[in-house]
DNA sequence: CAGTTTCGGTCAGAAAGCGTACCAAACGCC
DNA sequence: GGCGTTTGGTACGCTTTCTGACCGAAACTG
């Protein structure tokens, strides 16, 4: 495989990196395939990569004591898998899988702690992200808590749309309930209203996102602020 | 002043640091007390101090674009405000504000800054905290999608008594239902429920919890996971 | 291309929770 | 001890969402 060049790259954290951190990484970056539903990082057991997006959508979900599932976090080629490595936690009770095939760039655990361990300014920079991941975790908290599905359907869609190219997202009913954590008669529902709307188009297997403007007054509130705390602490999404 | 002593100081964090961690801290840690509603962190504004609560409780509010508030994570002795200024962030979205009256022992940013840059130790361990606190977000996002007001008020008096001496809580109706986000009305009904079932006392601004042990039958799946966390990662709460 | 699986649309009945409002009891202050 | 304020109990109608189920359409499989 050739070297890997910084500008080559797609994801938003190895390309915002500078040039030294960059460097220190890049040997031990691995290209990897992402299919639907591989794992990124195991529930309750020792966490052995992290995973860089370079196209594709990540899922973080959290699962209750009694089996009760809900998606917490997303992320793309903006983010990083096994965030909890950089706090110094080696597992998390979450499930972090592919939710849009796509690839990677991937780490060693081992590889990330040394690398972190030899450059502070590499830690620094990877824990903005982690801030930013907290706050998205605290909106998605709101939004379970305040919002409609109408709406908390129209902020999920808006946050997969930052984050692939186009306007196409390869998306079940089944898969979008669990993420909202509602039942998947629900979403259907709520797709009609948006596709009655004229905001998106609903085929099977795909939600195509019309006008993006008009997603946004309908997420009203739930949207925005980590997208802003986003561009704050690192850069501009796209 | 007296020089504080490690071994006398109620905090969890402080507690538990190195003795080489907390001597390097001590010198700058100021005693305050906390009135109800003293504000910990304001938001969108540069955090000046982190307060290690030695007792009482903190709130972490996050408010929407359309003025939605919702509580998304709560402190006592476990832990401190202020975390973002951990992962290199200054100010953030959050209100961060007592919640019930104490105590602190509290830090400038620029000490807790030069402190975190002078010993690794420091920083990795109050990371910890960090994640935990993460957590215990993420499942506050999984019981706002997925529990009743019930199950809801049960979780989050069992997080109240975690963090108190005693088993009396001095809150009122209404403030609870800005942290569960529900209609005042809700926690009426909710308390009343409790109450029948001889599991908590209510009065006037003041519950007491009667029988933990049925509590946590209430709140099923919604409570535990960010607890066993924090047993994990720093140690026992108690 | 026939069989099987997956996905989405729909419905009736029920529950949870909301908006709003009103009133009484408890408390705090002079 | 009287007065104003805070807090809590209650009610009604309405919206949202759920439970549980059924069926047809689309896509995949061999």
């Amino acid at each position: 495989m050739s070297p890997l060049t910084q500008s080559a790259v797609y994801n938003r954290l190895l390309r915002s990196l500078s040039v030294e951190d960059f460097n220190l990484l890049s040997p031990n970056l691995e290209a990897v395939k992402l299919d639907l539903r591989f794992v990124l990082a195991p529930p309750n057991q020792p966490i052995k990569h992290v995973y860089f997006l370079e196209s594709g959508l990540g899922s973080v979900v959290a699962t209750a004591a009694d089996g009760t599932r809900l998606e917490v976090g997303i992320f793309g080629r903006d983010g990083m898998s096994g965030t909890s490595l950089l706090l110094g936690a080696d597992q998390t009770p979450y499930d972090t899988f592919v939710q849009l095939a796509g690839s990677a760039l991937r780490l060693k655990a081992t590889d990330l702690d040394r690398a972190l361990h030899e450059r502070a300014s590499l830690r620094t920079f990877l824990l903005k992200f982690v801030q930013v991941f907290a706050v998205q975790t605290a909106y998605t908290a709101v939004a379970n808590g305040s919002y409609t599905i109408e709406e908390r359907l129209a902020r999920w869609l808006l946050m997969c749309h930052d984050r692939v190219d186009g306007d196409d997202l390869a998306l079940t009913h089944d898969f979008l309930a669990i993420m909202l954590a509602v039942r998947r008669a629900g979403v259907t529902v709520a797709t009609q209203v948006l596709e009655g709307d004229g905001i998106i188009r609903a085929k099977r297997g795909l939600i195509t996102v019309l006008d993006r403007r008009r997603l946004e007054d309908v997420a009203s509130g739930s949207y925005g602020i980590p997208e802003a705390e986003y561009a704050r602490l690192i850069g501009p999404l796209n």
